[in-house]
DNA sequence: ATCCATACTGCAATCGATTGCAATAACGAA
DNA sequence: TTCGTTATTGCAATCGATTGCAGTATGGAT
């Protein structure tokens, strides 16, 4: 392995020209700076990571942190994250920076400690504040830089990028009414802030639409498949000749309410009509097609990305909610 | 922020006693030592990582690379990723790694280069070898500790780990066999290692029952239900009626066809059987229900890790395939 | 009293870069 | 000729730990 040192005997100049003239400093003749270039170059010379960040104190890697629902150990919608996921490290990469992923379940390390203080990690992203954590409320009163995915609740002191999760729901809801339901049930648990936002949508749509809440819809469930499944059966069954419409807080969730439905011989969307949030890949190819809510996270990705570079330069980062785009399909289509 | 030096100092001692204390090392008095660590802990003093990856050259950090296909741009089989990925996490978490993500799209800095010269990760992690891929093969001539998950060639020189694909995929197809199939395509890509294993599966199970192979039936399809959608109106309607079978090489691919089939009104499973791979967790709450392999992502992840560790103490790690699991659903159920 | 083994402890070099500051050279101005 | 500038370059300290080797003290053996 080369060391700078190497490449400085082989320039013939001192180690900190050499230092210098490989990051191009223009205090170096321009002449030197090339010769040494050249010289890195033809002998594949890196310098290495560890060293520099050593001197510089800084990383060049940003953490991200990916949080589990403390009861459910599940993390919102996973396709959803993975593509996320796969955006931030192409963006990340692109800047020059490297990603350390973290799952955080439970118990855990102090970020700040770990990641910032030691110098793993310049900066982080944290996605999916479930229910309102309080490591990261607490992270907004130190000096670090960090973006959160997730709801803003618009007065947080701390950057979120996020989607419009409210008119999102809105939209969907309203779609429902439209098709002609008039008693629509919500699946998904709001204590989590995104599905809060999910909610408040649902409301106003309905309340726009002149039609009753009725606590009775309204059934906390958890973020899988499973548990729309479960809930339907245990309790949206009871309520079915009336019932006619479901929008459920995830896509996951609606295709188990779907499911439990079609056992029970409901007609979807003739008896009763459904829509989700996300847009995951199988909505679109499940029967009948899912009407959904589907998220920007291309921009997402990218906004996280570049709003935490923003704020690692010293500047102010405004948080950001993303227009989110309604895709309706048969799950939906009464008319 | 403390350093090791402010530690010693308070102790009283030089910074290589303390050094030496902080990690137990008994040649310093037992007396010192526990004075050192409570000092340290009281002052919450933790030492700095990149310090000591520049002194002892290492990083305790383990990257993780996630093959994408050269074509299609995906990874195989979403779902299995994420999930395979998190246990991956936690256990290196847990033996005090962490863990550097990294997709690799297309082009791609040299591997060795990048992570291990430049003291990045101490080890590799590479998920989904896909058409073989010539990185791989280079690594195993170097001294780079690695791991794939992927297929096993038999041959590899280098660590493999898997699930036992190709007789997941015998029992699948002997599954559809058993229900009456008598003509069962494939649908898949086995210019993809893995695939390649569950085509083979597919070949072993209609031999032995005795069924002609039929080159009409053998479909490459790319990992995405729209593939399914797509290859299945386009090739199988015409062998409709005939055709009683179909074993896809992921969940997402048979589900895309279960759709094109439902549109075209075609009976799952009475007039067509389906089965898939992989157990997403969408297969169990699909109509009807998907018949399906499920892989052991726990096993899987740990074995991963477990082995690259073995490596990185010297010794040498086999390759190892784990047991799947048949899980017949309705998509199947013809009796 | 002398010598040696044993048990600790600390000095100082080292890992590989970066950077403030001083040193040198070259050049024109006074 | 002398001096101030400007352009380059290099010395040496520094980032925060780890570790080979030498040094000191203690106690027991002879």
């Amino acid at each position: 392995m080369m060391t700078l040192a190497d490449i400085a005997a082989l320039a013939e100049v001192s180690e900190s020209t050499a230092s210098r003239a490989l990051r191009d400093n223009p205090v170096v003749n321009k002449e030197t700076r090339l010769k040494v270039q050249q010289i890195a170059q033809q002998y594949q010379f890196n310098v290495n990571p560890t060293a520099r960040s050593l001197r510089t104190q800084k990383s060049y890697t940003i953490a991200v942190i990916i949080l589990f629902d403390a009861k459910s150990q599940q993390a919102i919608s996973d396709p959803f994250l993975l593509e996320i996921l796969g955006v931030i490290a192409d963006e990340l990469t692109h800047k020059g920076y490297d990603m350390l992923l973290s799952t955080s379940k439970t118990k855990d390390k102090d970020w700040k400690t770990y990641y910032i203080d030691a110098k793993r990690a310049d900066g982080l992203i944290i996605i999916g504040q479930g229910e309102h954590d309080q490591r990261i409320e607490q992270l907004s009163h130190s000096r670090v830089p960090f973006v959160v995915w997730g709801a803003s609740s618009g007065h947080d002191n701390f950057t979120v990028v996020g989607s419009q999760n409210r008119s999102g729901a809105e939209a969907a809801v309203s779609h429902l009414v439209a098709q002609g339901c008039k008693h629509i049930a919500f699946l998904g648990d709001y204590r989590h802030n995104e599905i809060e936002q999910r909610y408040l949508g649902y409301q106003d749509a309905l309340q726009k639409a002149g039609l009753a809440l009725n606590a009775d819809y309204e059934l906390i469930t958890d973020f899988t498949a499973q548990d729309g499944y479960l809930k339907t059966q245990q309790q949206l069954f009871p309520l079915l000749p009336e019932l006619d419409g479901i929008f459920a807080a995830s896509d996951a969730i609606a295709l188990g309410a779907m499911k439990a439905l079609q056992e029970h011989g409901v007609q979807v969307p003739q008896q009763l009509a459904v829509a989700g949030f996300d847009d995951i890949a199988m909505s679109a190819y499940c029967s009948p097609a899912l009407t959904t809510v589907k998220q920007d996270t291309i921009n997402g990705g990218k906004l996280l990305v570049y709003k935490l570079l923003q704020q690692m330069d010293g500047e102010q980062a405004e948080s950001e909610l993303l227009p989110v785009r309604l895709l309706t399909r048969q799950s939906s289509a009464r008319s």
